[in-house]
DNA sequence: GATGAATGAGAATTCATTCAT
DNA sequence: CATGAATGAATTCTCATTCAT
């Protein structure tokens, strides 16, 4: 009997925070949740934790998230643009007169930093993240990454190694994003983060371009 | 998510199994959550679902593991002990005679082929890392497949390039691992397990042997 | 991101109740769900509620039965099935012989003694039940009853006065119901059980026979 | 269902409408009250959804009704009226000429037409019966139309069959009421609306007048 | 030893109602 | 007066774990 609370329709966000208001609570649930995730873990990133974090009730956060997945995903989102950001930045076609190895090592410098403010949110955006279902989102982010790079490899011409780029462009960014992130999470002793750096360079230079 | 309540600590195993008939009860439980994993992924192994597919009572389960995390980490203890006995053999002494190329190529193909079984088993064991607490375990098999990488090389001699072997033996492992895991996962088109195994090669030994 | 618990398949009952102890808990949540409506209402028939009336903790009840509305249905199953029954044996072939007035007076009679013991419960179920969703089941019931009325006025034949047998067994029924189940709800002054039992077989058999 | 909280036991209006704005956005608010529960039932009449369909703020909903059950409550005070007025018509003194089809015939087609407008809408209202706490109300409105019809068939003098004039009245009309909202709610095959009409003057007629 | 019914803490989500702007 | 963001009590449902049989 009776028509249960009704499941509601999942429309991703709720309303379109127009007021400054909604747009500082929406930011304080983001801002909540990464901190949660990447402190605690995914396991952690309970709708009454974020709430609580963010200073905010639960009903709030409900106003503007559907339900909790669409936090997570509008978290990813903002993290996928960051990413994305600064790789076209660096890979701007502005930067074809720089030598390979100091475009490679702007980039990985840049998720560097990108990475070891929030190691554990990243590795749950981008690797733990999005369990089942939703490997789409990754895999689309990880698609637009090859994208950016095989513009910028096809721009350089001659230099590059590979016959199958979008191949190679996986590779090195799968490569340099898990190690990182594995080595910003577990510390190997003697594997500080300009070490690291110097490995990641070297690691895809050799592999990319000679 | 998943926010297991986790009700006590436990001892992790209830009894040394000595009987035939209590080995195999663990081994179809073991065997039945990775199957879980591998298809359904971490949520959908609950114990319930796993007594199920093992073909034995919830009580039976919690005979031997003494509750629902203690049956993971077995699991992982199990897949850790194959990816090492794997490199173990390919980086064993009697190889020193190979060639760098023979010997990474044979340990890329071997984990890849652990990994192919069933990536989705091993995205949860080693990736999303059993989640929370766990990371230690972890860093701790990390630590041994360097041990076993740096023997080989110290015994190899002249050909390694990096000074610091311990971190290139990070770095190598970490990008074989993740890069096979995330192809074997997203399958981007163009990166058939053959083409993998054949930049995975390259990657490495580029890297690490010139 | 994550596999939410999974919101479940949702067949309508989650265990065939083979022992005695679990048709026990099974019935208790039943009485106790009769017991709430009739007195309180459908709005009071929370899932605590009914498990903390059966003696019965929330996690048995939904052993039983996979939601809420589950048990709702199984309880309209069982009275729908009552008054069935009951019309079944006033109508059955063997009392094709007694007068109009004497069937229909054990019809009436019978309804009304079904009803008087719960009449919130029957209410619910018939009438203000089945909010959205579920007008099916009340009408599938009300169909069956005149097919029971049907089957019986063609045995009977002659005497009927009505060329649209459906359309007056459809009449009948549900003018016997609503007004036993107002009458028993409001207690209108000058309206005893009697009285009402007089009114009603009055009622139909001027309309149905003369 | 439902279970709306209830926070507190207001004063059922806010203030008394003087000015022709404020008469409008009651109007309106009782209006799309109105749509809501007649297309989606009682549960999707949530205040949000209310004042949505009203094209006004919550805040001015609660300028005029002090809580949710204020609106149904005065939302059945109207349609109560409604009936009332329809029926009085009818039976007013100076019908006391015409034959009792006639007027049993205007009674029931005037009720047919108010509730073939919005089967559902008199469904919440006089069945559902606005649930708990409500029964009260219903009852008055039913004592009512017994004072109408008792007064009218006083009048009306010899003809009338019954001792029980009140019980029979109620007994009319109940039967009415209740067979023509289960006949628009069930549309069962072989009653459209004239035949419904045809059998409930028929069944009325006869029991009331012979 | 094995079984599976029972338990209950905890998670997500809804919605009536308030109150600062 | 109007607005709509914020609140939080209340509800449904899940699943690890225990323990009587």
């Amino acid at each position: 009997m009776t028509a249960r609370p009704q499941r509601s329709r999942h429309k991703a966000s709720r309303r379109h925070p127009g007021q400054a208001r909604a747009q500082a609570t929406v930011n304080a649930i983001l801002e909540a949740t990464a901190q949660v995730l990447d402190r605690d873990g995914l396991d952690a990133a309970t709708t009454t934790r974020i709430a609580e974090v963010a200073g905010v009730s639960i009903g709030s956060l409900y106003q503007y998230f559907s339900h909790r997945d669409a936090i997570l995903t509008a978290l990813q989102d903002r993290e996928f643009k960051h990413a994305l950001d600064l790789m076209e930045t660096a890979l701007a076609d502005r930067n074809l007169g720089k030598t390979p190895l100091e475009i490679v090592s702007s980039v990985v410098k840049g998720l560097m930093s990108l990475y070891s403010k929030s190691p554990g949110l990243h590795r749950v955006l981008a690797i733990e993240g999005l369990r089942v279902a939703k490997p789409d989102r990754v895999h689309a982010f990880d698609m637009r990454v090859i994208a950016v790079i095989r513009h910028f490899l096809a721009a350089t011409g001659s230099t590059v190694r590979r016959k199958n780029v979008d191949a190679a462009a996986f590779v090195a960014f799968q490569s340099v994003r898990a190690t990182m992130l594995a080595a910003l999470l577990e510390r190997p002793p003697g594997l500080d983060e300009a070490t690291l750096v110097g490995e990641m360079v070297d690691l895809v230079v050799r592999y990319l371009v000679r």
